[in-house]
DNA sequence: TTCACACAAAATGGATCCATAATCAAGGGT
DNA sequence: ACCCTTGATTATGGATCCATTTTGTGTGAA
């Protein structure tokens, strides 16, 4: 079998839509995914969609509760705030594990994203470009864990840096670009030293940019 | 429904099953797990068997390959030390924000999990107990995604430290109890920067112990 | 008017059956 | 003698159907 239709992989293909959907914020958070609902709307069966839903599960997109169904979790501040905390202590690691395998292609597409971005971009296409831009620095480290791990704390805080820059828009964008090209600078020269204090500060800005709004965190009253 | 059969939970209970073998070493590193195996040693059909192995996959306890079944990971040696440094920089952040929400049966439990260690158990005693021991005082962390981020790095990398323990037996065990004793200690005077020091310590030395013996990585050729 | 109980509708968990891809063995060709 | 190919076996992925739990509604009484 050379010609091999790769026959595409199955249930995966649902949960690749699913995580589109809920990362681009097309479905709310707090909303309730109904297994049926996504079964005929994507015309399959339930059983894919289980399988889907545990694949979410496993990257923080969703919160399952047995026979409650699926949720897309709602953080409080405190809870972000952690998360934050976690990406500040995970993501230099995955930087300094990366940085000895990283690669001249890997810069070129890099300068290329951060390019786009200051280019002027949207929101949803700023929040796309970043995460590209972030887990790009990150895809080289050999241990599929902490690639897997750091993913899944970009997934978990998603919708609250989207959140946050519609409120506050991108009126300091420049820290940002600034950040970001220190980062690869840092990447450039093999610095793991460098590439983390840069990293650190990068995440730990938008920590606390992101507690100066607790309106964000405001929901109407549930357990 | 007051008398309300809990109706236990369902393939939940396949899962801590398998949890418990796969910890205990029932099952060893490199086994393939086949569905219908468990499915009729369990009493079930396989598709509960399915879901559990997908819980197992994110407790990264399995790992699952489309078409190829659930297998347990067999890690080489320098995964394993990156898995030890992840959880250096993660298991600080735990233990600094389970501190403020600790209570007097908790530190009565640790106290007594410590004098059972002290009071000497063979190996697979001795790494349930520790387990327990550093999974109790992170066991009050507000965030949920935190500790279960802590759960699954003990899981990847409980099968190591059961070896690692075959081989060098428990010859220094009082340096283990002087680092328990010294974490308990700073949590008893809520300084959280101690006990993060005095953790940072204890997995530190662990993992350049690890380091200290190859052979427990080798392993016949396989991709 | 409000709370409580009961019943109905819907959604999830589980079991059985079918389709398809992967694995292993045997046979033929070089 | 060794490697490749081809077929049979096995195991996983998916679909349909049934049981159980949850939830929402409506009616009744305090």
């Amino acid at each position: 079998m050379k010609s091999a239709a790769p026959e595409k992989p199955a249930s995966e293909r649902i949960a690749q839509i699913l995580e589109a959907e809920i990362l681009s914020g097309i479905i709310e958070p707090g909303t309730r995914i109904r297994q049926e609902e996504v079964a005929d709307r994507l015309g399959s069966s339930r059983l894919p969609v289980r399988e889907a839903l545990r694949m979410l599960a496993a990257s923080g997109l969703v919160q399952l509760e047995t026979n409650r169904g699926a949720r897309i979790p709602h953080l409080d501040k405190s809870e972000v705030d952690v998360l934050y905390r976690m990406r500040e202590r995970l993501e230099p690691l995955a930087l300094s594990e990366s940085m000895p395998h990283t690669t001249v292609e890997m810069f070129d597409e890099l300068e290329e994203i951060q390019c786009e971005i200051e280019s002027g971009v949207n929101v949803s296409g700023f929040l796309e470009l970043d995460r590209r831009f972030h887990l790009l620095t990150y895809s080289k480290c050999p241990t599929e864990d902490l690639r897997d791990s750091v993913a899944r704390l970009w997934n978990s805080t998603a919708q609250y840096r989207r959140a946050f820059m519609n409120v506050d828009g991108p009126h300091r964008q420049w820290i940002v670009n600034a950040e970001h090209r220190l980062i690869v600078d840092a990447m450039q020269r093999f610095d793991a030293k460098d590439g983390e204090r840069y990293l650190v500060g990068h995440i730990r800005r938008t920590r606390k940019e992101l507690a100066a709004h607790p309106e964000l965190f405001i929901r109407d009253s549930q357990k």
